[in-house]
DNA sequence: GCAGTTTCAATGACGTGTCAATGACATGTA
DNA sequence: TACATGTCATTGACACGTCATTGAAACTGC
């Protein structure tokens, strides 16, 4: 397109920002499904339901934490309870809400897949960064992804 | 699960930019779809025939220039064949191959697509960064990005 | 209490990406 | 030349995410 309304130093710093949004986190995901059979979205689904002390939380509200929309985990919750690392109950509190529980197996599977997840998030990204530049990455993603929808 | 693998800097760092990594493209995805119907897939096969001054490039070697599989672009190149954006041609060196073509109709999405385009990235990114930051998040990232896969 | 509105989870249609298998063709080597 | 091996695009099965819709239940104001 050769379109000059980027300047150079904006052009090659968006195409190598690009490339990293798209190769880090399929790397990190192809390690986790080598490693445990999960994918990337499952992690986040066990690692948030492992949070609460009774594994429990309704959809909801997993959904809001996650910033996932209700239809998608909803989806996703089907998915995994066909697996058996999550299941379903009704909510007490209100009629047309569930609750998702994570399961023994689940736990276990969570578990195991914990540590080889950190090893893959170290080697991958956190080894290859500097504290300055932690801390401004930390600083510069925080204030772009507050911008609003 | 509260593992204490990773430091409380890291931890929080790694999470703002996992944010960051889900809403940027999205945001400017749902932008372009918004503005001119089309994908960042979309986007990204249609600006990277344009630069060829003959508009054709063979399905194998836009795929390698993309980072993305052959059997990916098959399948996205046939879903935007449907829609007119391109067309296949028979290699002529490769019987095996195939040149893959933007139309007029293809290119004048795109030409419609670009200012908006550039728009979204500005105003989702750019504007939000200072020039020090930038040149910091292109180190990092090609850095990280040129690791082994 | 009741009607209108909002919120909940589920669902189906669709576009998308990955993987493994396939058949067509190319290439390298005896 | 003939055969083995590699490379090409395609295909089908599956997982995934979005959107629009649905029906049930909760809230709201009267």
């Amino acid at each position: 397109m050769e379109t000059a309304w980027l300047s150079a130093d904006e052009e090659q710093a968006w195409r190598a920002f690009r490339r990293l949004l798209v190769a880090l986190p399929a790397r990190i995901g192809r390690d986790l499904a080598r490693d445990s059979g999960l994918s990337a979205p499952d992690y986040e689904v066990l690692s948030t339901l492992s949070e609460k002390p009774d594994r429990r939380w309704a959809l909801r509200e997993l959904a809001a934490k996650m910033e996932w929309s209700r239809s998608r985990l909803s989806h996703h919750a089907a998915r995994m309870q066909a697996r058996g690392l999550i299941d379903k109950e009704p909510d007490p509190q209100d009629a047309r809400g569930c609750l998702l529980h994570l399961t023994d197996d689940g736990f276990g599977v969570l578990e195991q897949a914990a540590p080889h997840h950190v090893v893959s998030v170290r080697s991958r990204f956190l080894e290859h960064v500097s504290a300055d530049e932690l801390a401004m990455l930390r600083k510069l993603s925080t204030r772009i992804a507050d911008l609003p929808d």
